[in-house]
DNA sequence: AGATTAATTTGAAATTTATCAAAATATCGA
DNA sequence: TCGATATTTTGATAAATTTCAAATTAATCT
């Protein structure tokens, strides 16, 4: 969860997330919304990776990157722990 | 926003919001729970500060830290914009 | 096989962050 | 006012992060 957190505090894979959100893209059509070096994104992907907040599949020459909203349910529920009183079923089942 | 997800990326400033949880603590009985000096502690204290996560307040001679709830919202609705589909009206005033 | 395209990995530089020890500030009580 | 206590601020150092340029890997096409 620590990889999470700091996955999502910087504001560039932020914006590979929101972009994302609307269907799979490739790491170049991604690269398009940046300015820095493809290389550098990449890195970027990697933390995400590692957080498990994307997904990649190779598809000919390309990888495609797509959200990975499973975790999103653990994170939530993470904050929930920071900030909400505890209640006797926090929703987990 | 930034400052928030910065704030919320290390540990050590996660355990510190959750301690402040249950309630409001002064910096020594907060720095009872770690290893780290007071003085690495008051850093993280700033950062806190800084996104508006905790408040604080002299007490005589302590100073009591408290948690300020406000901004998990806007965290929160942030968070759904990384992930959730849009909604027709998203909870928004 | 060689050339081209798409993306990752590596190595290095610049920046930021976390931490400590020591100095400074502020309040209280004698 | 002086001494003790609580906390913050400063200065320095070590570690992590971000970024770029260049090298590398992988797939496609002729």
């Amino acid at each position: 969860m620590q990889e999470v957190f700091k996955a999502i505090a910087d504001p560039s894979r932020r914006k590979i997330l929101k972009m994302l959100k609307t269907g799979s893209l490739s790491a170049g059509e991604l690269a398009e919304g940046f300015q820095m070096t493809k290389g550098s994104l990449s890195h970027h992907f990697n933390v995400l990776k590692a957080a498990d907040l994307v997904r990649c599949e190779r598809r000919g020459q390309q990888i495609v990157y797509s959200l990975n909203t499973t975790v999103f349910e653990d994170l939530a529920a993470n904050l929930m722990e920071l900030f909400k009183v505890e209640r006797k079923n926090g929703g987990r089942k």
